[in-house]
DNA sequence: TTGAAACATGAACCGGGTTTCAACTTTACA
DNA sequence: TGTAAAGTTGAAACCCGGTTCATGTTTCAA
């Protein structure tokens, strides 16, 4: 049911350099307020998208309702038929950004040859995401103080994933590895943090080639600094 | 003159933990709305506290003024004899903390080895930092929407600095470099991100103990992750 | 075709927070 | 000691945006 609903609006949906927001449909859904139609799942795609770019160029606070509802082209009323307050579109907003985010760098994974060139890969995607979509950027940012929970979240998985790709680098003896799970957990952390400044550095703000600079930092995080 | 009030209102202030607001008196004062009366300066610290305070552990949109003021205990119009607006006491903070976070970790740089020890001690200094005052941390990290110029200030500062005890260790040998400016800038930048992220995971989170990660930080920093 | 459920509308309500201001008190300095 | 300047006060004006709700329209399944 959902399924073919969800096709359905999609086919109109979509226009070019737009984000999905998939996860903040059924994240709505799953809240008694899903739609039950085609057209309220339209409707409430059209609040997500408006959101989305309201919530991007004027922040959270400078947002409006108002904004989201004009951008959207429903009346304000509408607004409320599919989430209860401000504060819980941007939370649907945050799990779905999180997802986007995860969802553009997983395929970049494919083409790696090893474990440190998978980095390398999955910055220079991120790199190129920030760039095409600074509001989602912007937002998982704001998430710090808007919705802390979502924010941590997304972190924290982020986080996992890199561990994840680590532990298995080091099992295939591909990258050292000192057994203490807080170095672990600290080289996932910093190349997390690593890759979001460069993120804000030279995607959002400069413009620096994303290989060029994926590749600069893939050689510090491979070879670090010291001199031979 | 600004001398004497100085030393003056220092001496009743200053309780143990607080951080000083020194810059962003200087600040508030350059403004047009400076205190001419030792009264004047004690008044504009207790609000620069109050409002350090409570923008730390509400954030922007909660923060109020009537928070502020009664915080500071004096009455709310007293706020807007030192201060145009909401916004404009939370610039002269950031400013602020943008110093206090320099003027924290400056000192610990004096002992270092070398210049890649150097940034062992930088980074386990901010991590005491942050974990002491973790509204500091949280202050700045809100200027990126409430305050973006001195956000990006901020960060090109710190990069900057970071960059120039790179250079100077570059040219005493100790690490490599590849001439390239951008990845100058690309290492400058990735270990602030990961200093940055170190501090959320470890001091304003978690608790790890500062002199571990950051001594596990800087050995991932001068052996890089391959294995040998 | 029809009626019930889903959805859409926007004027009006409402609370809260920022900012102003005229009266009052304290400080500085001659 | 006197008085002008600096600083303090808090009630009230003012503004703005989130939320509600009664009314009207569309959808869907029987």
């Amino acid at each position: 049911m959902a399924q073919s609903l969800s096709r359905e609006a999609r086919s109109e949906g979509g226009q070019r350099g737009d984000v999905a927001i998939d996860t903040a449909v059924r994240a709505a859904a799953s809240d008694g307020k899903a739609p039950r139609t085609a057209r309220g799942e339209r409707t409430l795609r059209k609040i997500l998208r408006a959101a989305l770019q309201e919530f991007g160029d004027r922040g959270y606070s400078d947002a409006s309702i108002v904004g989201i509802t004009s951008r959207a082209k429903v009346a304000l009323g509408t607004f409320y038929t599919y989430f209860d307050s401000k504060e819980e579109v941007f939370q649907a907003l945050v799990r779905d950004m999180s997802d986007q985010v995860r969802a553009h760098v997983a395929p970049a994974l494919k083409d790696a040859r090893d474990g440190l060139d998978a980095e390398r890969l999955a910055l220079a995607a991120f790199l190129r995401f920030a760039a095409e979509h600074k509001e989602v950027y912007r937002i998982i940012d704001e998430a710090e103080f808007v919705d802390p929970a979502g924010f941590r979240a997304h972190y924290e998985n982020t986080a996992g994933r890199i561990a994840a790709r680590l532990a298995k680098a080091a099992q295939g003896g591909e990258i050292r590895l000192d057994g203490s799970a807080l170095a672990a957990e600290v080289t996932a952390w910093a190349i997390m943090g690593a890759n979001v400044f460069l993120g804000l550095r030279f995607a959002v703000w400069g413009n620096g080639d994303p290989d060029e600079v994926a590749a600069a930092a893939n050689r510090l995080l491979s070879e670090g600094l010291a001199a031979r």
